[in-house]
DNA sequence: TACATCCTGTACACCGATGCACGAGTTTTG
DNA sequence: CAAAACTCGTGCATCGGTGTACAGGATGTA
């Protein structure tokens, strides 16, 4: 007769974080366990980050943690992205919150891409995974605060006349976006060096925002 | 007794397009099999625009051919995206080629833009599936022309004053890369009409590359 | 017409990734 | 200390994609 049984079988749904979103926290929950977890969840986006589609055995080895250990913690590979993709973003808005969105329009925007710019060298691999694996739903839900805040701040910039009105704010918006993401990836082949891709990028941004003659309207 | 045996075998080893660039014709190539042939490149480029991974099952039935049909045709997945890609590419070029370059540098860029960018949504899926399929040499070697002409317009833009000098030409380089593709990616969703692409891109490309006052120098 | 060329499907071997089952060991926690 | 919680590995079933083998039918070309 075995020891024990189905240890594992009901220790699967472990992290019973039912909403993916937040944590319900298991009452129990060992220490090293969540060790383990924040190990995973840090190694979901290193690894990634070396190889866009790493597989799950990759993932646990860069943990340094068995693959079945994993999946203790997750269900399946798109649970594992959701959670690190969420934790990611979480973690970036703690930064976010802190820059500083009133004052000056164009410096505020300043700020904001020189610290969203990092998120985004950091994440773009796991994003990119999340994409192939996660409904566009969920991706878009857990960007909303992050792509709030900036649309925000430039639709300000445009009533205030800082920033041209000529073009909506959604283009402004996702070139703001591609221009950051174009820069990490020069970064990455080394063709930029990560200090100077905030100057760059505002270099860009700036001018192309900030209207000074007329833009020929067609 | 067999009435034939290894007709594809050594019919396999057809479209001896020894290098894949360019093709050797084969001397003796039947006309459908060129119009299959020429079918299945362009169902790549629609099936994987569709489908960012499709499977050459797939492909062959975009082309409305059987799977096999295909492999005759190319070897591998690799040689058929590297077809695909190749002749998407000298498609470009013939139109590229017609964009005249000399006169005012901004309103040949201008120009330049507007031609690229439809070629960039074209193809733009294929080259991604391209880039995880081929060696990035190859990439690299069969965007040459198209990049070393938008580069030096670029750079004599620069030397004649017409484009800021305070950035490097990669910069800018993939600064309308960038932009481009972001287009592209808007049209895609339905946030932006194909129609209105080009000017939204030169709205933000113009200013961004023309000094008007001085770029605070760090 | 006659033959080389080409298309077709089916069937199969192979590979890598996913996810589950089991049966231990090992560490925390109370 | 002892039970509960966790880790770990091996093995296995499954699935989808790739590429090969074969064998006959269809079609263009000379």
């Amino acid at each position: 007769m075995p020891t024990k049984k189905g240890t594992q079988a009901s220790g699967t749904r472990r992290a019973p974080a039912s909403g993916p979103t937040s944590g319900g926290r298991a009452a129990n929950q060992r220490a090293d366990a969540q060790r383990n977890r924040a190990k995973m969840l840090a190694a979901t986006v290193t690894a990634i980050r070396k190889n866009p589609d790493a597989s799950v055995a990759d993932i646990a080895a860069e943990a340094g943690v068995g693959r079945m250990t994993l999946y203790g913690h997750f269900q399946n590979r798109a649970e594992l992205i959701d959670a690190a993709l969420a934790e990611s973003i979480e973690r970036g808005e703690e930064v976010l919150r802190e820059v500083p969105l009133d004052g000056e329009a164009t410096e505020a925007f300043r700020g904001l891409v020189a610290s969203s710019w990092v998120l985004v060298d950091q994440s773009r691999a796991l994003l990119a995974a999340a994409q192939k694996e996660l409904p566009a739903a969920r991706i878009r839900e857990m960007h909303e605060k992050a792509e709030a805040r900036m649309r925000g701040l430039l639709l300000r910039g445009q009533r205030e006349g800082a920033f041209r009105s000529d073009l909506p704010v959604t283009w402004l918006l996702t070139t703001t976006h591609v221009v950051m993401n174009g820069a990490a990836e020069e970064v990455r082949v080394g063709r930029l060096d990560p200090d100077d891709a905030p100057w760059f990028i505002e270099a860009i941004l700036i001018p192309a925002f900030t209207v000074t003659g007329e833009t020929d309207p067609r």
